[in-house]
DNA sequence: ACCTGAACACCGTTCAAGT
DNA sequence: ACCTGAACACCGTTCAAGT
């Protein structure tokens, strides 16, 4: 029986990563495991990835690449918010990427989407300094803003676990602010929220340019 | 030899916890180092924890416990204000919770707190809706930030590790606004930056609430 | 009630050996 | 150049046994 397969590549191991990360969430993803789901030993991947911290940085940056980038020929406002907006759709469909994302130093597509941010920004009329802060401003509502959207709906999954314990716990008495936020969370859909926020920051930020 | 020692407790392992996190940061927080640190074996400790994810939403809710409660008698702004910025600086000592304090299940420390943020933007005025806002803008603000602070000064902490290659990498020409990115972390010193996003959030929020 | 030793089912990774 | 088997040094956790 001749033994004929694809041979392996970094491309192909970090897609079969992100599938299984995708599926099984970042623990469930193993060298082992990735391997067998490719029809390798374990060791044969190590051939074309350096080391598990690689393999996930490798993934991340993939992630990145499917980020919108910057239409330059939009003023900074529209420019950044569809960016902000591509960058949010994303990271939403690949569950593990957001608690990746600030651990791992940014790879080039990353770096890509990180200097076409700035640009926005400084060719927009921003100093350094304010551009600076639009920046982290942004990057963190991203980031911020799926990850606890992300811990929500995670909760609300895995009912039975952490989350029905902490509902119920929760003295309804004691905590009414905190009763009537999370039924905010679970009642409503919040597909609004995300720009509304980014949208407030985005009107501080032109109020601050002048 | 008499062999006197002071009995585990839940208390005692979560400071050895935290004395070891602080130090070695989250991976290098092991059941097994930990117990050898406190004198004990392993299975020792699970006398008094129930398992290592307990552990650690332990000792995130016991840094929850070291941030400032909500002064009632200050207005909202100046309240929201103090709180925030106690979370930040007991969040920049311990820099293996910031990470964990999204994964985690909120304990009892952490609900307190919620509760007083919601409350303050409750009580001065805000509806259930734009209180659900400001507490999201805020707590995003206080964890992304931080975030994104301790991994920046990893990244030159660990020079020759990710951070060297990143630099190195990085095409000066191809990444301008980059390059001044990063120089303004590396130069300036960020004192105030925390401050000045958060008074650009506050602000927004004051003018939404009218 | 609390502590422990041995064992189980996993990890990531090195190293030498194959083709 | 790429793949692999065996081995190493770890993990968290279960279970039965001690006191």
């Amino acid at each position: 029986m001749t033994d004929i397969r694809i041979p392996l590549s970094r491309d192909r191991i970090l897609e079969a990563g992100m599938a299984l990360a995708d599926q099984n969430g970042v623990d469930g993803l193993t060298m082992r495991k990735l391997a067998a789901s490719l029809g390798f030993e374990v060791m044969s991947l190590y051939n074309h990835v350096a080391n598990k911290h690689d393999l996930l940085a490798g993934m991340v940056d993939w992630i990145a690449g499917e980020m919108e980038r910057r239409d330059a020929e939009r003023p900074w406002k529209d420019a950044v918010r569809a960016m902000s907006l591509s960058a949010h759709d994303v990271l939403l469909t690949h569950t593990w990427a957001t608690q990746l994302w600030s651990e791992m130093v940014p790879g080039p597509n990353r770096l890509l989407r990180m200097e076409d941010l700035l640009a926005a920004f400084r060719e927009g009329g921003f100093d350094a300094r304010l551009a600076h802060f639009g920046f982290h401003a942004v990057t963190m509502h991203i980031v911020g803003f799926t990850l606890q959207q992300l811990s929500y709906s995670i909760s609300s999954d895995t009912i039975g676990d952490d989350a029905a314990g902490f509902l119920d716990t929760l003295d309804r008495d004691d905590f009414p602010y905190v009763v009537e936020h999370v039924d905010y969370h679970v009642h409503d859909d919040e597909g609004g929220d995300f720009e509304f926020i980014l949208d407030l920051i985005l009107d501080g930020l032109e109020r601050s340019v002048g």
